[in-house]
DNA sequence: GTAGGGTTAG
């Protein structure tokens, strides 16, 4: 009686302190951090663990399981001697925790106090490194390892050709991968998704064969997973098959995450029935992950009224919507302008706290800026309280689809002197910005900065922005001096900026070369043709465009009908050249024909330059008169309330004459009307447009 | 005796 229990306890002997650990290790294996707690303050009563180093390396294995590596860190501290195992407890328990930065700051400290690492450390240190894709800490292990004989190791390798990996430094993982003289199923995951994850989806399915040939490690669900995500990634979906009945055969087609991927990789190559098959059969119901991936697939393929169908079903099977779903959603409804949607969908976030994700709060600014509310989309910028990059992007980016360069500009300079980096999409935006608003000096700034001021190597998509630029100001030699100069080769955008340039200015020596390099890029494009026989159309040249309209009917190239889209009355009406299938059609001739009277009268004159030379003028005229778009505004103001803004949504470009036309219908009808083509917005009012003619 | 790696949605 009287004696602290423990005060005058020996330290425990070789069964009593097994017999205490066992209980430590299987609470760290569920992670109960209360229970872990009380078996701590029981071992501490009893005086055991502050004898014994082997049960204080079991509470901070214990601890660093349950996520609570403060408790881990102050065991460590307090220890006299920490051993070899103390510090590889610690380094691996900081790792687990994501604390990379402290897990090699452990690790030196170690080798620091005179201890060789085990191989358990310099895995675990690897694996920090990989984390943070350090590659020159991770050479120093990997040296580290080379001299101490651990780097062909299982695990230090795995983790060495990780890090390697993601750090895009493909031939050193590779090195260390093909040096392993054992590797299981995890080091074939770290190839394969290292080749994935850097791009090169087709070594990653090869990686995937070459471990079945090899025939000495079975694929678990991590390496389906994986290769899986690359099939999808190829759009292969002859190859997701085949791994789909591997699956199968290896009896893990029921396991949460395989089905997961499953359903993704039939999404991504775009097959959305077995998308859904997949998800079906699920016995357990529908998981957040794979209903957002099948939803995403249909938004992707643009069925965003089946995508629509799966979220309602899955709210109605009780599971919430998380960050992930409802972005695929908005994004949806920005591309289709569906702005009533769209305003739901927001309605619906306010009542979560998702709405403060960054990513969420940008898809919402991008699509009401698709929807062309961009008071609305500058609104919520403001309302979102941490500006990721992922929000200055998307602010530059409306503003740059609106025309308002000077602004996209001034939002670039805020977003720097904030402190956020701009990355290469930004600049995409920036420079696009200034190439719609004519800030050709800025523009030319801003890309000679992006390499010396923001270590950004330019791209190709970067190059083609400014192609854009000299193009839409009419500087067609200086373009053409810069793509002789630009060290990689202009992508389609930037060879069909050029084209539609020479298509304004009528330059047909440049217009065929442009032409001919899209036709090997894109040789579905078939815009191409119309804009090359646009040129020879403006020249007079009907020889030529004879030339290429047979060439169109040779080689079975149709043009890309245009349409129309209008919301009006909660409905979204669709509206095709020349189309007279609407039930209205007859009010709507009606006032078609009154405004062309009217705006004829304001001034308003036809520009047939683009039309075949074998057609009257009253044939012509007849043509522009009837192009989706005037057919489609002349509906909204049949049929809208007068405060109601006109939004127009377009799949081809606006052509000249529509533009002008519209401008005097802004005007005569003192309406603003909005029309959303495939390159930009155009706001019309008061007989203007806010890209000042310069598109 | 105690410590370790890879996986599924923007």
């Amino acid at each position: 009686m009287g004696k602290f229990p423990g005060q005058h306890s020996r330290p425990p002997d070789t069964d009593t302190s097994l017999r205490l650990a066992a209980p430590l290790q299987s609470c760290g294996r569920t992670g109960d951090l209360r229970l872990g707690r009380r078996l701590h303050a029981r071992l501490v009563l009893s005086g055991a663990a502050a004898a014994s180093a082997f049960l204080t390396n079991h509470l901070i294995t214990m601890y660093s399981h349950c996520a609570d590596v403060t408790s881990a860190l102050r065991l460590f501290h307090a220890m006299p001697r920490p051993n070899l195992v103390s510090w590889t407890t610690l380094i691996s328990g900081l790792a687990q925790n994501s604390m990379h930065g402290d897990a090699l700051t452990a690790f030196a400290s170690m080798r620091r106090a005179g201890l060789a690492p085990t191989q358990f450390a310099l895995s675990s240190a690897a694996r920090a490194a990989a984390a943070l894709a350090a590659p020159l800490l991770g050479a120093q292990l990997h040296c580290v390892g080379v001299r101490i004989g651990f780097d062909s190791e299982l695990f230090v390798a795995s983790n060495l050709a990780d890090m390697y990996f993601k750090s895009g430094l493909l031939a050193e993982a590779c090195r260390v991968f093909d040096q392993m003289p054992h590797k299981d199923a995890v080091a074939w995951t770290a190839l394969i998704d290292g080749y994935a994850k850097n791009g090169s989806l087709e070594k990653a399915a090869l990686a995937f064969r070459a471990m079945k040939r090899e025939g000495l490690v079975g694929a678990d669900q991590h390496v389906f997973c994986t290769v899986l995500s690359a099939s999808g990634g190829l759009k292969d979906a002859w190859l997701g098959r085949t791994i789909h009945s591997s699956v199968i055969k290896a009896g893990f087609q029921l396991e949460v995450a395989v089905r997961n991927a499953l359903t993704d990789m039939y999404a991504n190559a775009a097959d959305m029935e077995d998308a859904a098959r997949v998800l079906r059969i699920d016995p357990q119901g529908w998981t957040v992950v794979s209903a957002t991936s099948l939803i995403d697939g249909y938004i992707e393929t643009e069925r965003v009224e089946e995508a629509l169908r799966i979220f309602i079903e899955l709210r109605r099977q009780g599971v919430e919507p998380n960050e992930f779903t409802f972005s695929s959603m908005i994004k949806g409804c920005a591309m289709q302008a569906l702005l009533e949607q769209g305003a739901q969908l927001h309605a619906q976030l306010i009542k979560t706290n998702i709405i403060s994700d960054s990513f969420v709060g940008s898809t919402l600014l991008d699509m009401y800026g698709k929807c062309g509310l961009i008071s609305l989309s500058i609104q919520l910028f403001n309302e979102i309280e941490h500006h990721t990059d992922i929000a200055w992007n998307a602010l530059i980016n409306v503003l740059a689809q609106h025309g308002h360069g000077r602004e996209a500009v001034q939002a670039f300079d805020r977003m720097t002197s904030s402190g956020i980096r701009p990355n290469h999409i930004t600049f995409v935006s920036l420079l696009t910005a200034c190439s719609h608003s004519g800030l050709v000096d800025e523009g030319l700034k801003y890309f000679n900065s992006m390499k010396d001021a923001h270590g950004i190597e330019p791209k190709e998509e970067h190059y083609s922005c400014i192609i854009d630029m000299y193009g839409r100001a009419g500087r067609l030699d200086e373009a053409e001096k810069f793509i002789h100069e630009m060290p990689v080769k202009p992508n389609a955008y930037g060879w069909c900026s050029l084209l539609g340039a020479c298509r304004m200015r009528g330059n047909k020596e440049l217009g065929e070369v442009a032409a001919k390099n899209i036709m090997e890029l894109e040789p579905d494009n078939t815009g191409v043709h119309v804009s090359l026989s646009g040129i020879y159309a403006s020249l007079g040249q009907w020889e030529d465009v004879k030339a290429v309209r047979k060439l169109m009917w040779d080689s079975r190239i149709k043009k890309l009908p245009g349409f129309s889209w209008v919301d009006a009355n909660n409905k979204t009406h669709v509206f095709a050249s020349e189309d007279w299938s609407h039930p209205q059609q007859e009010k709507i001739y009606k006032k078609l024909e009154e405004l062309y009277e009217r705006i004829k009268e304001e001034g308003y004159v036809p520009d047939t330059r683009f039309l075949p030379c074998n057609l009257d003028n009253a044939a012509k005229e007849r043509i522009l008169r009837y192009h989706s778009e005037r057919i489609a505004v002349a509906f909204a103001l049949i049929s809208m309330p007068a405060t109601k803004p006109i939004i127009v949504k377009k799949n081809l470009r606006i052509c000249v004459d529509c533009h002008s036309a519209l401008k005097f219908i802004s005007k005569v009808e003192s309406r603003d009307i909005i029309v959303r083509d495939n390159s930009r917005f155009h706001h019309f009012g008061k007989g203007r447009c806010s890209c000042e003619d310069y598109w």
